[in-house]
DNA sequence: CGGATGACCTGTCGGC
DNA sequence: TGCCGACAGGTCATCC
C-alpha cells in the first residue's frame, strides 16, 4: 500500500489521537521487523508524551517529549489501526493481539495504536529528534516532491546522462523521495512518457513537465485519501487504505482511458517490478 | 561508478 | 478441495 500519499494519510489519521497523549504502555510482541527493534524500545516509549507527528518521504516520525523520535516505516504491508476508547481512563485493556500485530501503543486516553505487518518489510527505530536527518535510513533521501527543493532545474540535472529507464529513476528515493510503483506508473502515463525511456535521453522540456505532474498526482491522491476516508479512518479503524481510480496501474488488458485511444494497457517487467502503460499514448 | 538482480516475508489469487 | 506458481504498494545488499 504505502507510497507517500498513503503514508501522509496515515499520519493525518494518527496525529489527532496521538498528539498530546502519553504512551502509557508499549507492547512489543517480537524482537524485530525488517531489522531488530532498538534497544529497550518498549521502555523508551513508556510514559513519553507525544509532541507531534511528521513525515519524511515514506517515514512517519513521532516526536516524543524526552528528545527521541519514533520512526515508523510501513514497508509493503504495514498497517496502522486505531481502536479503544476515545475518552476516559486507561483501563489496562489488553485484547489478544491479532495475527501480525507486532507493536501496540496504549495511550493514556484509552486509545490503542496497533502496527500490523504481515510481510514484515516494515521497520521501527528510535533516534534523537535533533539531527534526525542524519539517520542512516533518511540521510540519502532526495527532496520531498511536494517541497520547495524539488523543481524543474533539479530534476533535469539529476536525470542528465542517466542511462537507467525513467521508471527506475523515479523509483530511486535518492533522486526524489516518496514515489512508489503505482504513482510512478500514473505519473508517466499522465506525462505521455514510456517507462522504458532512458532518463538521460528525454528532452529537458519533457523532464521539466514531470515536476508539476508528480506534484498533482500526489496531491490528488492525498486529497482522495482525505475525502474517501472522511477523517482518514475506515470504520474498522484502519488508516490509509483507499481505492483511488488508477488510470494504468493494475489495468493490464483494459482499454486506455483516453477516449481518442483504442489501445490496451500493457504490463512489462522492469528490474523485477510491473510497469503498466499505454503503448499508444506513452512514447 | 551505474544498473540489474536477489533477498527478505506472508498472503492471495488463478489455474489445474 | 488441494497444490503450485505468480504476484504484491519497499528497499537493501550484492553482483557484474
Amino acid at each position: 500500500m504505502p507510497e507517500l500519499p498513503e503514508v501522509e494519510t496515515v499520519r493525518r489519521g494518527l496525529a489527532p489521537v496521538m498528539e498530546g497523549a502519553v504512551i502509557a504502555q508499549a507492547d512489543v510482541n517480537r524482537p524485530d521487523l525488517r531489522w531488530p527493534f532498538p534497544e529497550n524500545m518498549a521502555g523508551r516509549l513508556t510514559n513519553q508524551k507525544v509532541l507531534g507527528l511528521r513525515r519524511r518521504s515514506k517515514y512517519i516520525l513521532v516526536d516524543l517529549e524526552g528528545g527521541e523520535s519514533l520512526l515508523i516505516h510501513l514497508g509493503m504491508s504495514g498497517r496502522m489501526l486505531i481502536s479503544g476508547h476515545k475518552t476516559g481512563d486507561y483501563h489496562h485493556d489488553h485484547p489478544v493481539p491479532a495475527k501480525h500485530d507486532h507493536v501496540v501503543l496504549h495511550l493514556d486516553s484509552g486509545v490503542r495504536i496497533t502496527f500490523n505487518d504481515a510481510r514484515r518489510f516494515g521497520a521501527m527505530d528510535l533516534l534523537p529528534t535533533v539531527g534526525q536527518e542524519d539517520h542512516w535510513l533518511m540521510r540519502d533521501l532526495g527532496p520531498e516532491p511536494l517541497g520547495n527543493n524539488f523543481d524543474e532545474a533539479y530534476l533535469v540535472e539529476r536525470l542528465k546522462n542517466r542511462n537507467t529507464p525513467i521508471k527506475s529513476a523515479l523509483l530511486d528515493q535518492r533522486i526524489v523521495s516518496g514515489l512508489g510503483n503505482i504513482y510512478v506508473c500514473e505519473v508517466l502515463f499522465r506525462a505521455g512518457i514510456h517507462p522504458a525511456c532512458k532518463a538521460g535521453q528525454i528532452a529537458a522540456k519533457r523532464v521539466s513537465g514531470l515536476v508539476p505532474i508528480i506534484r498533482a498526482v500526489l496531491e490528488e491522491a492525498i486529497a482522495a485519501g482525505g475525502s474517501s476516508l472522511k477523517d482518514y479512518r475506515q470504520a474498522d479503524g484502519e488508516l490509509g487504505y483507499f481505492q483511488h481510480g488508477f488510470q494504468v496501474y493494475d489495468r493490464e488488458g483494459d482499454p486506455c482511458v483516453n477516449p481518442d485511444c483504442t489501445a490496451q494497457i500493457t504490463r512489462i517487467v522492469q528490474s523485477g517490478r510491473s510497469s503498466f502503460f499505454c503503448p499508444q499514448c506513452q512514447r
